[in-house]
DNA sequence: CCTATATCAGTTGTACTGAAATGC
DNA sequence: CGCATTTCAGTACAACTGATATAG
C-alpha cells in the first residue's frame, strides 16, 4: 500500500536506505522502551517501589477500590502477579487486602493513607524521570510524543 | 518528608489528573511496545525468522561483512547472544563464518546471496507489519512519530 | 602481562500458562 | 453443574553476567 514499489533498483535496494535498521519504528520502540524502562526501574528502586506499585497505587487513588481481578484488568497486570505485588504493597502497609462481605471469593484493595502519602511521592519522582527520559523535546512535541502513542496504543488496544 | 500529612488535600489531587497512569509516557512506550513485539515476531516468525536475524542480515547488506563483535555493536546484540543467532543464519546458509587471517581471534560473517534474498523478503514483511502498526497515523505523522523516537533515543544513547 | 574475541554456562526478570482451592 | 476469583507452581524467553580458551 504504502509502497508501490514498481522496479527494484537493479543493483541492490540496499543504497537506497542506507540503514533500514535505525529506521524501523518497531526497533526504535523496542530500543528506546528498553532505556526507559531501566531509566525508570531504577529511578523507582531508589524510592523502593516498582512500577506495578505506582500503577495500583494510581488506579485505586482514581477509581476507587477494586477486587484484584478489577485491578488486574485496569493496570494490565496479570492476574498471578497481582497477589506479589499486592503481598509487597500490603507488607509496606501501603493497602489494605479485605474480604469482600458481598461475595467472599473477592479481596477489596483499599488504598491506605500511607499509601497516598506514597503515590504523591512516586509522583514526584516519575515526573522526575520524565523531564530526564523527554529532556531533547520541547513541551509541544511531548504532548504531540504521548498523542500519536497512545493512538496507536488504542488502536492495537481495540482490536486484539 | 513533605509535611505530615494530617489531613488530605481535602478535595482535588486526584481529580486533577482523572487518570494519571494513561498518560505516562513511560507506560505508553512499554505497552505499545509490548504489542508491537508480539505483532513483528509472530510476523517473523511465519517467515522462519527472528527480528536478530534481520537485524544481522540488514547490518551484513548495509555496512558490509565484519566480525561478531562488530556485528555486536551495530545490532545491539549481546556478544553472548550473537553466537546463537549466527549459528541460526548459518544452519540456513544465510551467511557465511569464515576464520578472519589477519586475526585469527575473529570470524568474518558475510551476508550470502540466499541471504540477500531472504532479506529482501523480511523487508517485505516488515514493511506490511508496519503498515498494521503504524495504521492509525497518516504518513506525515508516522513521519513525525519516527522522529521523536529516534531524537529520544539519541538522546539517550549519548547520555549513557 | 594485558587486551580482545568467540563461546559457554548460568542468573535474573517478567510475561504468560495451567491448575488447585474456594465460593458463587 | 457451570463459572469466577485468588493463589501457586512452573514455563519460555530475553537481557544480561562471568568465566574460559585462544590469539594478538
Amino acid at each position: 500500500m504504502t509502497r508501490a514499489e514498481a522496479a527494484d533498483p537493479p543493483d541492490d535496494g540496499a543504497r537506497r536506505t542506507p540503514d533500514r535498521l535505525r529506521r524501523r519504528a518497531s526497533r526504535l520502540l523496542s530500543q528506546l522502551t528498553a532505556r526507559s524502562d531501566r531509566l525508570i526501574n531504577e529511578g523507582l528502586a531508589r524510592a523502593d517501589a516498582r512500577k506495578w506499585h505506582y500503577a495500583v497505587l494510581a488506579s485505586l487513588q482514581d477509581f476507587g477500590p477494586g477486587s484484584q481481578a478489577a485491578l488486574s484488568g485496569r493496570t494490565g497486570i496479570y492476574r498471578s502477579d497481582m497477589v506479589g505485588v499486592l503481598n509487597e504493597l500490603a507488607e509496606r502497609d501501603l493497602v489494605e487486602r479485605a474480604p469482600d462481605p458481598d461475595d467472599r471469593r473477592r479481596n477489596v484493595i483499599t488504598i491506605s493513607a500511607r499509601g497516598r502519602r506514597h503515590l504523591r511521592r512516586l509522583d514526584k519522582v516519575l515526573d522526575d524521570l520524565h523531564e530526564e527520559l523527554l529532556a531533547p523535546l520541547s513541551p509541544a512535541e511531548r504532548d504531540q510524543f504521548v498523542r500519536l502513542l497512545t493512538r496507536l496504543l488504542d488502536h492495537h488496544a481495540r482490536t486484539s
